[in-house]
DNA sequence: ATCTATGCATAGGTCGCCTACGTATAGCCT
DNA sequence: AGGCTATACGTAGGCGACCTATGCATAGAT
C-alpha cells in the first residue's frame, strides 16, 4: 500500500550509517527515520533492513544491544562504532563523487 | 587497470538512454561516452553493457542495426525509439526524486 | 609478427534488495 | 473476550542487476 519507492540500490548502508550518526536507534526506528526525512519517498523494507544491519555489524561498523524502547517493548539498539564513522565519511564522499559523475552524463 | 569506479546500481539504463538521446551509437561508443563525460569516474563494463542493451531492446526502448563504424569495422548501432524517449523522461524524473530524497536523509 | 584498440557476446557467479512469512507484545476498540 | 493495529525482530527464497572471465574477430601500429 505504500506510495513509497524502492531504494536506489547501493545506498542502504549509507542511509543507515548516517541515521545512526545522528542518534542510536533500533531497526524499526531507523526505517521510520529514513521514511520521514525523505518525505515518504524512501521505504526501507524490513527484509532489507535487518540483513543489512547484520552485515554492518559483521563488518564492525555498528554494534548493538537489547534495550527497552520508549513503548515498553524490547528492541535492539544500534550505534556507530569508530570504524563505522570512518566508513560513513568515506561512503559519503564516494556517493557524492558518483552522483556528480552521473549528473555530468545526464546534463 | 581502470581507476574508474563501479556504477551506482540502477543507473545503467538511464545512462544508456541518455547517451542515445544525444546520438545514435554502438555499444562500445556508449561505454566510452559515459566514461569520458564522467571524467573517468564511471566505467561501463562490457559484461553489463551488452546484456543491458538487449534488455532495453526487448522492452522496445531502443532499436539497433548493423552498420560500418568510422574505423571500418562492423558495429551494432542503437537508437532511441519513441517509447524509449518517454522512458528516459520518466527515469530522469524518478532519479531526481530519489536523489533528492536521499540527500534529505544525508543532510 | 605481435600488440593494442576496437567491437560484440555469453556463461557463471555474487550480492543486494524484495516478497512473504513467522513470532511476539502493547494498546485500543467493540 | 476478541480482534485489530502498531511496534519490533527475524528468516527463507527468489529475482535481477552487475561483474569477472572468457571467447571471437578485425584494423592499425610497432
Amino acid at each position: 500500500m505504500a506510495q513509497t519507492s524502492p531504494l536506489l540500490p547501493g545506498t542502504l548502508d549509507l542511509l543507515i550509517l548516517k541515521t545512526l550518526s545522528v542518534q542510536s536507534l533500533h531497526g524499526y526506528g531507523i526505517a521510520q527515520h529514513v521514511q520521514r526525512l525523505s518525505a515518504d519517498v524512501l521505504q526501507v523494507e524490513e527484509g532489507s533492513l535487518y540483513p543489512a544491519l547484520q552485515r554492518l555489524q559483521l563488518k564492525g561498523w555498528v554494534r548493538s544491544k537489547w534495550k527497552q524502547s520508549p513503548t515498553g517493548r524490547r528492541a535492539r539498539y544500534y550505534e556507530l562504532t569508530a570504524p563505522g564513522k570512518k566508513q560513513l565519511t568515506a561512503e559519503l564522499k564516494g556517493f557524492d563523487q558518483l552522483i556528480q559523475a552521473i549528473r555530468a552524463v545526464l546534463a
